[in-house]
DNA sequence: GGCCAGGTGTAAA
DNA sequence: TTTACACATGGC
């Protein structure tokens, strides 16, 4: 049993994941659809999200989306789930983004953590995963798959955080910060890939 | 037909 | 600070 994260690292890339699946693993990582996507998925399956991101084709750039009426993305949005409360969650979000930043590439390069956790909308792993994925931060994303990941070698934490800290803290030490972005995003993309061919 | 999925906000103890 | 519950579709 391996309890350290480097050595679960290691399993991982071990087992070779992601051969077919893009570096970044979150489709069209570093673009505004993946803040859409973060909260689409979530207590949702990514199938019905990418139903819905086919609905939304054309409007997955901030303008466009922005100028969606609630709705419209209702409709567009049912088969990912809880569409009365992500529609204009979403909505609002996209607004602030653009009063706040201005563009999506000036939100990519300025936003905090805290300033998306203030979202309505926007917990702590919708937040990671919307800094590591469409912002291209060094932000490790704890999910499910995460935790119960950790949980087969035998590791269980009460908050978030510490699962966050266990699983950034030595790979923030052992590489080079110029590394540690896409060693995060590769590391949570191979615990979902792992989750999905073993089904813990 | 029942259970669950790449969570979050709110209310109540 | 913790716990319980609503939110909703589609796949198995």
């Amino acid at each position: 049993m391996k309890k350290s994260v480097l050595g679960i690292y290691d399993f991982l890339v071990a087992k070779d994941l992601l051969k077919h699946s893009p570096p970044l693993w979150w489709p069209n990582a570093g673009k505004f659809e993946v803040v859409v996507g973060a909260i689409l998925t979530q207590n949702t399956t990514w199938k019905n999200v990418e139903k819905s991101l086919e609905n939304l084709e054309g409007f997955l750039l901030l303008e466009s989306f922005a100028s969606l009426d609630e709705l419209s993305l209702k409709q567009m949005i049912k088969p990912s789930g809880f569409y009365n409360q992500k529609a204009p969650r979403l909505l609002k979000l996209s607004y602030n983004i653009q009063n706040e930043f201005n563009t999506f590439e000036q939100f990519q390069k300025e936003v905090s953590r805290k300033w998306l956790i203030a979202q309505k909308g926007i917990g702590e792993e919708s937040a990671d995963a919307i800094l590591c994925y469409a912002c291209l931060r060094d932000e490790m994303v704890v999910d499910s798959y995460t935790k119960r990941l950790l949980k087969s070698f035998g590791i269980e934490f009460k908050k978030y955080a510490e699962y966050k800290a266990f699983l950034e803290t030595e790979l923030r030490e052992k590489y080079p910060k110029k590394e540690l972005f896409e060693i995060f995003a590769h590391f949570h993309g191979m615990i979902v890939e792992y989750n999905k061919k073993v089904k813990l």
